[in-house]
DNA sequence: GTATGATTAAAACGAACGTTTGATTTGAGA
DNA sequence: TCTCAAATCAAACGTTCGTTTTAATCATAC
């Protein structure tokens, strides 16, 4: 009778999903209870064990509604870089766009949920509970094994321990990039801030190609040439 | 009359601090418990509240122990650079290597607790916890803001805005560095892994120096050379 | 040896946690 | 209209949390 409020079930669950999301970002997974993710969600307590079984498997839920697809646009436009080359060689910083300029683009979306998504994934690569480690590194697993794949073949005088790192540095600074620059830099002259979301993604390419064409260590020269 | 165990009220803090540090990097703050830390440091439970007063109370006492002589040690190496140039303009790689090379050289300390701590505070870069953010944020305050104007004054002719934003981006990688290789990377080939913490810095400094010198976006050029 | 202040010990506090239960309400098909 | 499974609800479960309290123990100076 209410004019809003029938709330269909598939409702209940995607505001559940939408207000942990949101949650998780500002508390951390302890730091969220149930309590504040149903109440902000306008749904009963019980809820999230009914629609979800655990609070776990909704941290599961959480993660799995958005990054599958993140995963899955990563391999299509590594299959359309691997097609295109037809067996040649791929440029490196077009297998570093595929895998970071999608994370940043749906980083910039703040419309539908996907900024504050991959602010949570941002922060999830360190997380310290153990579940969510293995959950992740599961839901990697193939995208891991195809980059790093393409990496090293595009990069074949390079060696492999020196891509694992530098892909690892690039990671690290993607995740800082879509946190943003945080409370660290406001004293230091916050003129000179322009957090423009339309440049993050040019801003942080260059970083990372400049990183991963700088001289390897110990003298021998990185063999990446775009 | 125990061999061991009178244990000196300094040796409890010190136990204290030792285990929340180790828990802390294990577990996170939150999915650390009073009781944890006590039965790891060999304490009653109502030890960390006699010695520090509260559970936040000994989170800050962990990042202060060690987190005021890192900074410490960054200033002092920035005085020295900037006495040594005498008014002249610093290279770039010098700034990078006062901040980020003090902070891998603790983490490669494995003997007395530095690569603990600093996996610690790599992790807390990002934390949800309000109260660790803002702590974090006035501990950090005389050190970003001395070497961002060190850095500003070295690259006078790069926008304030990128320099930021490249500092932020090799935070991120210094970060991840710390952290080591996760389990993301476990399915690719660990063949091609090489964790020497001796070669970690290099490694990392030449990735920072590639990122600062990068090609600004846009298409203008990056004034850092050195 | 004994008084004294600092530390440790054992036990309990109320609050908040994730989860479960059992009853009630809802909405669509027969 | 009746039926029944799905969904929501209020209430309670037992556990764990950070903290406090009160008493016992320790080291030390008199």
């Amino acid at each position: 009778m209410n004019a809003s409020l029938p709330a269909t079930p598939q409702d209940t669950r995607d505001r559940i999903l939408d207000a942990a999301e949101r949650l998780f970002v500002e508390h951390g997974f302890d730091g969220t209870s149930m309590r504040m993710i149903t109440s902000a969600a306008n749904a009963n307590l019980a809820a999230v064990n009914y629609h979800f079984g655990s609070k776990d498997a909704l941290v599961q839920a959480v993660f799995r509604r958005r990054l599958t697809a993140l995963n899955q646009e990563r391999l299509t436009e590594l299959d359309l870089l691997e097609a295109e080359a037809g067996g040649a060689t791929i440029k490196p910083s077009r297998i570093v766009e595929a895998f970071f300029g999608t994370a940043l683009r749906m980083a910039a979306d703040t419309e539908h949920g996907g900024r504050t998504f991959m602010r949570l994934l941002a922060r999830t690569y360190n997380e310290p509970n153990a579940f969510v480690r293995e959950f992740l590194a599961e839901e990697y697993a193939e995208v891991m094994d195809r980059f790093l794949g393409a990496l090293f073949a595009a990069l074949p005088e390079v060696p492999r321990a020196e891509i694992l790192w530098r892909f690892h540095f690039m990671t690290g600074a993607m995740a800082f990039a879509i946190s943003g620059l945080g409370g660290l830099y406001e004293l230091a002259d916050i003129s000179a801030a322009d957090d423009n979301p339309q440049r993050l993604l040019p801003r942080l390419m260059s970083f990372l190609l400049g990183g991963l064409r700088a001289p390897l260590p110990g003298g021998a020269l990185a063999g990446a040439n775009n």
